[in-house]
RNA sequence: GCCCGGGUGGCGGAAUGGCAGACGCGGAGGUCUCAAAAACCUUUGGGGCGACCCGUGUGGGUUCGACUCCCACCCCGGGCACCA
């Protein structure tokens, strides 16, 4: 028998898989399509162990889709565009480029001594012009359809990085990447109006049945929606009078509208200082805008602080009562939500509540607990009677309005009765109207850097901004730049100087690139046709293999990546590229791989396993076998080498029972001449159960992708057959009464089983040793008769009130009636004395006898 | 504060409401060997000489029967957060 050996087999299946195309995709639809897709990795060096579980998931689910008969696309391609390459080539004085490229092949290389079954025809990578064309087309698509947008607003910029970010790449005011603080910047920049789809973004989460539920949570607090009202404010001039001039204030508590004893301005509120101007004040508040401005990115995300404000000696009236309330600016006013301004009602909201107990501002009481020393007096009351409380806190939870004119007894909350009253009484006065506001804001794409798609558009003194024509497609990223010597896009001349497009005059092209996330939004679509030039992708390819039928990748990218592709994929289906709603069908996301104490790996902790290392040592599918028993996918797994040596030893075994139980094992025979062969025939029906039972069990196991636990199946199976050819005899004995040739059907069953997971291993036993012809990868999986995976007899326990007091042995098929005779009889001494009240017989498990 | 997960042997982890701990690691003993490694066999939740007793974060509940369902609480991980 010759040794396992996976260093001489692996790379000479996995030359001899190239040369044959081996995992070139059929596309003749004669076979049902499914698409399975790991999230596309950037090409940051060597790879790591996330990868290799990552891709190994991805792996075993295309081949076993393969095998249960479907054409399978399963594309690889590379995130290529960022900021790593960037800062690589300034500190090498060389390209991004090199880096880029050097690195996509040794990962590629590693790839394939993984023994993944890529499409390689169908590699995508983001950098190379024939795909960020495409990714500019699309932006201009977008800018067609109203969905690009250029606006000056305050923008979260990272110095570290010197670009800005947008909302979603900004943790706990840190940069996503360096985590270096963000600063608040006014510029202006490119936005994608992802807002405008905030509504279908949130409402599809509901078709999404295939996806993990904290997922989709996030996503929801992320788009963060509220309904709520918009309120008109009408502002007070200098000289008492009114105005005719209105401040709106969105609030989700319009119930609460006599509770508002003051009025709130953020900081930043556009033109606050033209507004405060003549009222007296203007010191105070230029000072508290100043202070809130040099409060941190970081500060501001710890959550909840002291508040600070000032009066600016302006007031508004309420429209509800035609009370004048005094108009302050506070820090706790968010400036981009809602419109910057802000009714308080200090009974209702307890950031309003301290607010006035600090700066000593009434809090009217009108709405009230049931429970309320208060509602006795104040029930009914109509009239403010009470002009301030002395409460220990607000009341955010619903209770019964008092004091609060015709709308007094009504109930109050969020979405109540009350609420309902007075929003529609302000419609019909004209001074407010139903408005749902949505925290998720527009997706900021626009960076100052050099690695990405440049944005195609061309500044015109004449004309203004207008779109790069798409005959003039790519906008292709200069090569001779010297990023080490500080050169940028808009420095580098011969790029920035072109002429407009429209008039013909001499005009500056756009300098900024796209965000990386924009490429990566729409790559699984150009995988279904990724060597097309006249379009990003034919709609008929994309249309027949889209959506992604099994999606994998990390939780890392809940909200990022997964909503902007969400966002791309409507507006494609609404531009009529696409005929579905949702890219992903279904979502794996994979946990983390720690080291064995549970840390996260980096170089700093000195930590990082190589899997390059590992499969020197073992071979990639010892690895990959290793990686999957660790555990079930979507949990953090602490990577332990003892695992390397546990599966190392058990495809050794797996593939010493194989050699045995074709007869090829020779001298190392595991069949024991001296063995008892009395039971042979017993021991044949055994095993040809186990392996039904087997089959059973790790198709279930696939299917749900419990890797670790369909491998203990098989380890169950390999087990069993290994005790059983401790029988010579049953050999010649199962061959000849089970009507057929089972050490033939165990042996392939085996093969076929480990085939995903192992499938280099796989394929020199399907092919060397059982002599098959082509590859096991190809096969159809192995079938399973539910029927031949019962036994004859089982075992059952007999328990006495719940507690296991004896066993039986009884007939499969046996009555109910039977059944609790035999138990009855095998506990019948503990029973003496004892009434029987009733017995519970659950087939095929146990007899529970309940006595007093 | 709000919203999701999750607490099971020495360890990773199994268990459609039905014998808790599959499978593997580690441990103990053995076979083979001059010896070791490898391989193979036996054993391995805790306690008790024993019949037995105790065990799935804690406390209740439902049930003939609860790791599993319900209620309350504790701890760990993650997301969101002055969002009006």
């Amino acid at each position: 028998m010759k040794q396992y050996d996976p260093h001489e087999i692996e790379p000479r299946l996995q030359k001899a898989w190239e040369e044959a195309s081996a995992y070139k995709v059929p596309n003749d639809g004669s076979r049902p399509r499914k698409y399975v897709l790991e999230m596309f990795p950037y090409p940051s060096g060597d790879i790591h162990m996330g990868h290799v579980s990552n891709y190994t998931y991805g792996d075993v689910i295309a081949r076993y889709a393969t095998m249960r008969g479907f054409d399978v696309l399963h594309p690889m391609g590379w995130d290529a565009f960022g900021l790593p390459a960037e800062n690589a080539a300034i500190k090498r004085n060389s390209h991004p480029a090199k880096w880029t490229y050097e690195n996509i092949a040794t990962q590629q290389a590693s790839f394939q001594r993984m023994g993944f079954s890529y499409d390689w025809d169908r590699k995508v990578v983001a950098c190379d012009p024939e795909y960020y064309r495409w990714g500019q087309w699309l932006f201009l698509k977008f800018w067609e359809r109203g969905l690009v947008e250029r606006k000056n607003s305050p923008v979260n910029w990272c110095p570290d990085c010197k670009t800005v970010l947008a909302n979603e790449q900004v943790e706990e005011g840190t940069c996503w990447r360096c985590h270096s603080e963000v600063e608040k910047r006014d510029l202006t920049q490119w936005y994608f109006k992802i807002t405008d789809y905030a509504q279908e973004l949130l409402d599809d989460l509901d078709q999404l049945d295939g996806w993990p539920e904290r997922v989709k949570q996030q996503q929801a607090n992320w788009i963060g929606r509220s309904e709520g009202a918009e309120v008109e404010f009408e502002v007070v001039g200098l000289d008492g009078a009114a105005t005719d001039e209105y401040i709106t204030v969105f609030t989700t508590r319009a119930d609460t509208l006599f509770g508002c004893s003051f009025f709130l301005l953020a900081p930043e509120y556009p033109g606050l200082m033209e507004f405060v101007e003549g009222a007296g004040h203007e010191a105070e508040v230029q000072a508290l805008v100043e202070a809130a401005s040099k409060v941190s990115a970081v500060e501001r995300a710890q959550g909840e602080r002291e508040k600070h404000g000032v009066f600016t000696g302006r007031c508004v009236i309420n429209p509800v009562n035609g009370e004048q309330v005094p108009v302050w600016v506070a820090d706790y006013v968010v400036a981009d939500y809602g419109t910057g301004a802000v009714m308080a009602v200090p009974c209702g909201d307890q950031r309003d509540f301290e607010f006035a107990r600090k700066y000593d501002l009434p809090i009217p009481p009108i709405i009230l607990a049931d429970d309320d020393p208060l509602f006795a007096q104040l029930n009914g009351v109509k009239e403010r009677q009470v002009t301030s409380v002395d409460w220990e806190e607000a009341l955010e939870a619903e209770g019964t309005l008092v004091q609060s004119g015709e709308y007094t007894g009504m109930r109050g909350g969020k979405g109540s009765e009350g609420e309902a009253a007075i929003v529609a009484a302000l419609e019909a006065a004209g001074r407010g109207r139903r408005k749902v506001e949505f925290r998720l804001r527009d997706w900021l794409i626009s960076r100052q850097r050099y690695w990405g798609n440049p944005i195609p558009a061309i500044h015109c003194e004449h004309c203004g901004v207008v779109p790069v024509p798409e005959d003039q497609l790519p906008v292709l990223l200069p090569e001779d730049i010297d990023l080490a010597a500080g050169e940028t896009l808009a420095t580098h001349e011969s790029f920035a100087q072109c002429t407009c497009p429209v008039c013909g005059a001499p005009a500056r092209r756009e300098t900024d690139t796209m965000d990386t996330f924009t490429c990566s939004s729409w790559y699984y679509m150009r995988y279904t046709d990724p060597r097309n030039d006249t379009a990003p992708f034919a709609p008929e390819a994309a249309n027949a293999w889209l959506p992604v039928d099994q999606y994998i990748g990390g939780i890392e990218h809940a909200i990022l990546h997964l909503l902007y592709s969400r966002f791309f994929t409507k507006v494609c289906r609404d531009m009529g590229l696409l005929n579905f709603d949702e890219p992903f069908t279904n979502l794996l996301c994979q946990g983390m791989v720690l080291d064995a104490h549970g840390e996260v790996m980096s170089k700093s902790k000195g930590n990082v396993v190589s899997p390059e290392d590992m499969i020197d040592q073992y071979g990639a599918d010892v690895v990959r076998a290793a990686m999957l028993f660790l555990g079930p996918p979507e949990k953090e797994k602490l990577w332990n080498e003892d695992g390397l040596a546990a599966l190392n030893k058990f495809l050794n075994r797996a593939w010493r029972v194989v050699h045995d139980l074709v007869g090829k094992a020779g001298e190392e025979t595991l069949f024991d001449p001296n063995a008892d062969a009395l039971n042979a025939h017993e021991k044949a029906m055994a095993m040809k159960r186990e392996r039904h039972r087997v089959v059973g069990k790790v198709t279930a196991d696939l299917d749900r992708y419990n890797f670790n636990t369909a491998l203990a199946a098989i380890m169950e199976l390999v087990n069993a057959t290994s005790d059983f050819l401790h029988l010579r005899e049953a050999e010649h004995r199962m061959n000849c009464e089970t009507g057929g040739p089972l050490t033939r059907d165990v042996a392939e069953t085996i093969v076929k089983l480990l085939a995903p997971i192992a499938p280099h291993w796989a394929e020199e036993l399907w092919q060397n040793v059982l002599e098959n012809e082509g590859s096991v990868h190809k096969q159809p999986w192995p079938t399973y008769d539910p029927e031949l995976a019962k036994a004859d007899e089982v075992e059952l326990a007999v328990q006495i009130n719940g507690k296991v007091r004896s066993k039986i042995m009884v007939a499969a098929e046996a009555a109910e009636d039977d059944i609790r005779a035999a138990a009855l009889a095998a506990v019948e001494g503990e029973l003496a004395g004892k009434d029987v009240v009733k017995s519970i017989v659950i087939p095929s498990r146990l007899v529970n006898i309940v006595v007093k």
